[in-house]
This record gives structure tokens, sequence and C-alpha cells, in this order.
DNA sequence: TATGAATGAGTATTCATTCAT
DNA sequence: AATGAATGAATACTCATTCAT
């Protein structure tokens, strides 16, 4: 309905998330310490000193990197999880998909390669992930494992242990992709890396031909 | 009954191992950037220009900390693969009770953190890992999926996506150890984690209840 | 009329002039090695960092002294021999005037000490300098040798080589008073010094009392 | 008559001379800073720690080369003067024949470039340098100068400038061969250099085409 | 004597941060 | 708000010097 703000202002109130995507993609790429504040701000288009008019330094852009970069995402999946009815591995089919769509198609992809190799240097960084994003995650696996155990879809093993190695490999493409992965020879695809995923959860999970489990 | 070489030597002979030791350390806690030369050297208990008559420079320092922590553990490994008689699964787990013991418990089990945070700024140094241990390390296990595919132990699927999804949650557990590992609250058990990971393929990979794959 | 540049661009145009003379009077003094680029900072006024500004490194530094040291004398003096009429000596005397004004009496006359002494670790330099400025000047001298032999005011001799016994002397003056001149106990007056150069010469080249030559 | 002194008594003995003498070479070459004891006990064929044997540190080898590259040359020349009957001019003659042979032609022909480059940062060895070389040189050439204006062989003009203009092309010789003369194309010869430096002077220096002097 | 491993003070260089414009 | 010139703390690296062998 009303007119599109002018161009000036537009461009001034995109600055933060330019800034942040610029730094994102300089962090990913070249590791915190490495990258230059001067690089962020070329790749931002913006001069060295505008970026310290929205961020108060280093640090602070960093953690606004990460801060930012925790999408309604896994809201979405509470509320799908909240919704679901069906089988419990239909759920996690479905989170996964949301998981794929939202997060790793885009540029927040490279964000657990950057936490993974900057936790050490940012303890309270790392503990805002671990909170926010980490467990809430494993929290939504963890609501689809018990509820397919109780239902006698899925066979009985510990289920804290059993959401950390689901979650591997999901996080694992990405670190991947974003890191050796640039290196390997053969091209992967990674539809079809979760597509066997799922394939391997599906049979491994299931109570059908259970044996003697821990 | 020979007398023991002087002090002198026996250090100097020690000082490339130590000196890699503690650089393994504190670039897999700090990353590469923000890791002091004279840290380093203090670690080892030496001065910085002691460091330098090892080491041309940091990156020289870097490259041998990859290049030297690559131990026969692979080597072994294809020894086992090629004696092994008996099913493909337990190939598998012998394989990755070697690895466990041999990397997994040892002060090498930071390196895939380290080389995940620093192979886009040494290019040639992820190369190299993922020539000499990646690589290799895949076609073990690609040849034990194979060789279960043909005697109809495991159900069919592309082999070479199967292989990093096997492998993400191994090389995941050391990555995670050194990363935000650090900061969550429940104390994994990583013996633990990785039954239930063989657990997950035993019953996944199996053929019994295959079912239309891709 | 219109309004001056605003100080902080006044400042950055004269920076580099300013850091030049600085290094070039450090330089000399003390040698390329021997010579901290803070206190070439410090005395240019500006901090270390400032200097990276405007100069890639000490050695870049060090090749703007000596090229941007190659004013216009030599172009003056090459309008000079081209216009001259009169006596071959005449010319050498303007032109040995001409020098000994605008390079002879500026801070520009520590060039050749510093060249001397930094020709082995420079040797791009030191062509660089042999073919703009000494070269150059021994052409001028040349010429105007020629000039005199070919009209009969000076006897034969080789040319090339009378040349630099002609330079000799002029070079030594400078190169004399940056060094060991400093410790001498007699002051030397540089004007006198060229007059009895000049007269050996007016007498030493003329044809008139001319015996068998080289 | 005695037996030469074994092999390992007669290296030990030369031990300081050899050192002297690949410090000389690399002082003059690289100068003063940029020249590393240990290149200088490589090129001497020993151990860094053995030149400590002989020099206390650094400044005290470049002290040493200074003062014993004086050899006795001065006293030769200066026996010479004494002894000589003749014009003055030859005398002059016969003193620069001496020092080339004895010095122009020798390792030590380096020293001029050295002290040149150096004076500034060793005051005391230039001042050594001063008054044990240059002074002794100066007061062989007055002596002669002074000769040939008493009886009429030269014209008169101070003698302690004309001295200076007379050894200039002399040093400068040196000087150059050490500096950018490696780096000019046209091949010198040194011996017909000194022959025209004298041809010069002995026309330049005469009476008989006397003119107003200075 | 002779060695060369070890040391650490010293310097070139980088880059986060500030601030005058 | 935006700029980019200026700063100086931080760190890689060198090399004179020492000293155990």
């Amino acid at each position: 309905m009303s007119a599109p703000p002018p161009l000036r202002k537009r461009r001034k109130e995109a600055r933060p998330s330019e800034l942040l995507a610029a730094a994102l993609d300089l962090f990913v790429e070249k590791g915190y310490a490495a990258t230059r504040l001067e690089d962020v701000a070329k790749q931002a288009g913006v001069s060295k000193g505008t970026l310290y008019l929205y961020y108060a330094n280093k640090e602070a852009l960093f953690k606004a990197v990460i801060q930012e970069g925790i999408v309604p995402v896994l809201a979405e999946n509470e509320l799908i999880a909240a919704q679901h009815t069906g089988s419990s591995f239909e759920l996690l089919g479905k989170l996964l998909d949301n998981w794929w769509n939202k997060i790793g198609q885009t540029r927040l992809a490279g964000i657990p390669k950057l936490m993974v190799a900057e936790a050490g240097n940012f303890p309270d960084v790392a503990q805002f992930y671990y909170e926010n994003v980490i467990n809430r995650g494993r929290a939504l696996v963890g609501t689809a494992l018990e509820r397919g155990m109780v239902s006698g879809e899925f066979r009985r093993s510990d289920v804290e242990t059993t959401i950390d190695v689901i979650i591997a490999p999901i996080l694992m493409l990405l670190i991947w992709r974003y890191s050796i992965g640039c290196f390997q020879e053969h091209e992967g695809d990674p539809e079809q890396y979760l597509r066997i995923h799922m394939n391997l959860l599906r049979q491994g999970l299931s109570k059908s031909t259970e044996e003697s489990q821990v």
C-alpha cells in the first residue's frame, strides 16, 4: 500500500544484514582470526569505519553473525513436530526437509563449520549456540525418537546418544562442504546423501528385526 | 651396553616430536592463526628461536603437524581388511576398533577438527590430507561395503555416498569433542556412541528387510 | 580564491615526500639494514603504521628514495649542453655549477654514498641508478670532452676512461662528506675543492703542452 | 732450516687471518649489518662458536678487519718518499705504483668501500682509519706536492685541498669496483684509469703554463 | 680448542580500532 | 552517517651471543 522507502534509507536499513552476510562468508572461508575487517567492509560495499557504526568490534560482529543466523527454522520445526500426525519416521523426514530447505540450501549452512572452528576461542558463543540451536534441534529429534519407541515403531536405545548419531551426518554434510569437501574429486550429491542417511535410519531404527541392543 | 648418547643429542632428536605435539594441541585448541609460536615453544619447553631450528616457519610447522600425524593406522587397517575372513559387518567393526584405539584415543584425534577449520587456508594441505587419509579410509569402508553387497549381506545402494554417511558420525565424534562438545552439559560416552552407530548400521545396511532403495 | 583543501588531505599529499626525506637521511647516516623503520616514521612525525600506508615495505621505501631522488637536474644539464656556445671547458664548468647548486647543496647529496654502500644488496636499484643517473652524467661529460678534442681545445685520450677520472673527485666530494669526512680534523671547503679540481682539469686537459699520451 | 709446524697447529695459527679474510669479503659485499656471523664462519671453514674464540663479538671482528688491513704499505711508501731523488711527479708515480701493487690488487682494496659505508656507525673506527691510513697517505702526497712547489716543478695551490683532489680518483677506483662498478656495462681498465689520472696531474700540476691560481 | 644447539632481544609487518573530516 | 588516514599493540621471524658437550 505505502510507497517503498527511498533508496538511501533502504540501504541504511539493509546495512547490518549486508555486513553480517559478508562477515559470515569470510569467517566461514578463512576463520575468525584470518578474516580482516577491511575485507568484510569491502565485500559489503562500505568502508572500514562504517562497520564500526553498526558493530562495536570484531567480536561483536562475530557474535551477531551467529545469533542472527538462528532463524525461525527451529520454531517452525517445533510447530511441525507439535502438529504432526503419522509415523515418527515420517516426522524425522519432515524435520529434515524443512531444515534442508531453510538452512542447508542457504548461506547459513556455513555456520556449523564456523562454530566448530571457533568454539574454543568463544566459549560463550559456543554455549549460546549449543543452548539455542543444538539443544533445540536435539530435543526435536529426541521427541520423535521417544514417540517412536513408545509406539513400538522404533526399537529401544539410549535416546541422548542416538540423537547424536542421527544428527552427526546432517551436521557433517555442511561442515564437509565448507572445508575438505572443496578438495575431493567426486562430486557429492547432498540430496542423495540425505536420502541414504534416512534409508539407513528407517531400517536401522525399526523394531521389526530387533536383536539384543545396548 | 654402549654409553647413552649425550644429553644434547638425545634432546635434539626428541625436539621435533615434542614441538609437533605442542603445536597440534594449540592449533586444535585455538586454530592456526590464533596460535602464537611463542606459546607452542613454551609448551614444548623451549624458546622461540629453537622452534625455528626445526621448522622453517609457522606454515611448515602446520604442514608437519598434519603430515606427521598420519600414522600407520591406515596401513594396519588395510592389512586387517586384506586378511579378514568373516562377515563384512564384522570387518567394519574391526576397522572401527583399531581406528578408535590408535587414533580416537590419542592426541591425533584433534586433527580432523583442525583440518576442517583450516582447509580453506591451506588448500594444498587439505588436498594432501584428503588423498592420504580420507581417501584411504573411504576405500577401506568402500571395499567392505562392496564385499557385503556382493555376498548379499548388505542391500544395494550407491557406495560412494554410503561411505560418506557411514564415516560422518565417526569423524563427527572427534570434531565434536574438540569444539562444541566442550560446552554441552550431558557427558557423552564415545564408546556407547560408536556402539549405537554400529547397531544402526548392522540393521540399516542388512538385506533382510530390504525395500525399494536408491 | 577557493578554500584550501582540508588539513587531512593536505597532509596526505605531503606524506610521501616527508617520509622519503626522513628515510634518505637515516639510510645515508646508518645504512639500509641498520635503519629502523620506526625511526624513519618518528623523524617524519608519523607512526610506524602510517609509513606502510605509503610504502609497501622497507625495500619499496628504499627504491623510492633512490628513484624519487633523480631530479630533473640531468635534464637541465642536457639542455645546458645542447644550448652551449663557448669553449668546452666552460661547458664543463657550467654543468658542474648547476650540479653543485641543485644536488651538491641539497639533501640529495647523500644518495651517492647510499648507493655505493647498498649496491651489492640491491642490484636492480644499482642497475637503475647506473642507467638513469650515472650514465646520463657520463654522457654529458663525454660529449663535452669529444667536442673539445675535435675542436683542438683538449688533447686526445680515451674518452670513457677520462670521463671516470673527471667524475671521480666530484662523486667523492659527496661520498666523503657523508662518511669519513665527518671525522677529519681539517675543515674542507667544497667550493675550493671543486675550483682546484677544475683548475687541474683546465690545464691537464688542454692541448697546448701536449706530450706523448696514452 | 726448521721443519714446518704440523698442519694442525698451522691451521690454528692461520685461523684469525682466515676469519678476517672471510669477514672482509662479506662486510664489503653486504655491509656490516647485513653480514651474518654464521656466514663468515662458514666461509672461513669453521663453526660459529669458533669465531667467538678469536673475536669477542661482531664489532671486535669489524675493528680487527680494519686494523689488520693496514699493512706496511704506508711505511714502505714513507721510506720510498724519504729516499726519493728525482722529480716530485716521479715520486707521486712511485707511491701510486706501490699502493696499486700492495693494496689495489689485493683483497684489501675493499676496505675503502667498507669504511665509507660504515663510518657513520663506527665513529671510533672511522677516526682510527682516518688517522692511521688517510692522514698518513695524505701526508705523503702533501710532502711531494710541497717539495714540487718549492722546487718550482708544480704551480702553487692550497696543498690540503689539492691532496684531496688528487687522492679522490684513486680511492674512487676501489670504491667503484666494489659497488656500482659491478653493474656498469663497459669494462673498466684500472691501469689505464690510473695512467690517465697521472697524465692529467702531470700537466695539470706543472708550472709551465701557469695562470692566476687559487 | 671446537662445535652447534639453544636463547631471547630486536625489527619488519599486520590489522583492529579510533577519530578528524 | 560515512569515510579513510592514522595509530600502536601484537606477532612472525632473525641472528648475535652463550654454553654444555
